[in-house]
DNA sequence: GATGTAAATTATAATGATTCTAAACTAGAG
DNA sequence: CTCTAGTTTAGAATCATTATAATTTACATC
């Protein structure tokens, strides 16, 4: 169980300044034990219940930009409709549920090392990652 | 060099009425040695190129939902911003140049072999694949 | 603790991709 | 040729995201 101080650390050491709002959004995203994946919309929800105080939608946006900037939030492209974020902002590979339309971590070892054989000159891989795309049965 | 009547054959025998709009679509997309890779942007400028007779967008991307439908076309998605189409669309990996905002086939060979070891009860894997992004070196 | 200033928040407008609507047009069956 | 369902179309609507510009806040300096 993280308390402010850890975030606004957290904050303080990357250029961010501790507001309000940063540090309710960090409780909300970082106090937690298993990695959360979440649109704008999902999180922006959950602010609106949790808390009284209403935080502007332009806030959320603005805050999630700055965290995946400074390196705790990834995002993740499903699909065109809308970005997914990750708070595992690890290279890794994820399910996708196509019922529940939510992303589920994979683990290293469920999926073996991918090498990538063809090169291209005058470029570098910077990431690679897998997409299973998964769905209920029959 | 296809003509005509093999994609009026292609759309008559997935009920999809040939009309001028489509077949010029068709011969776009489908005419050509290698796998081409688009959205609905690029698309469409290339059509207001090539033709005096205007497409409206409208008809654009009904078009494209209808041959992403009948299975001659595949989505991809590499960001939120908009749609990426392929013209193969048959599984398989891809390289995202992020200099050039272009997607890549990438052989089945190139990547090996994927084997998910995890699985969800209830659930069947749909698709597997790799998203590859690359960059300018330096 | 008061003051000044840059950073942050906010409501709202703008943007841009995509989808919807409803009227006009057309392919093709009969 | 006629009729109708399918298609195209311009334009409006929608929705996620970004921009704007005024207000508020954090916090360094006094
Ligand atoms: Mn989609
Ligand atoms: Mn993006
Ligand atoms: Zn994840
Ligand atoms: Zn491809």
């Amino acid at each position: 169980m993280n308390n402010n101080s850890v975030f606004i650390n957290k904050l303080r050491s990357s250029g961010l300044r501790p507001t309000k709002q940063r540090i309710k959004i960090c409780k909300l995203l970082f106090d937690r034990k298993n990695t959360f994946h979440f649109t704008i919309n999902h999180l922006n929800n959950i602010l609106k219940n949790k808390y009284v105080e209403k935080i502007s939608l332009a806030t959320v946006y603005n805050t999630v930009h700055a965290f995946k900037k400074m390196g705790y939030l990834k995002e993740i492209s499903i699909n065109s409709d809308k970005s997914y974020y990750d708070t595992n902002v690890t290279n890794h590979h994820h399910f996708f549920d196509e019922n529940k339309r939510e992303l589920i971590d994979l683990d290293d070892k469920d999926v073996g090392k991918i090498n990538i054989k063809k090169v291209l000159p005058g470029k570098k891989i910077n990431s690679i990652e897998v997409l299973v795309k998964i769905a209920n049965n029959n």
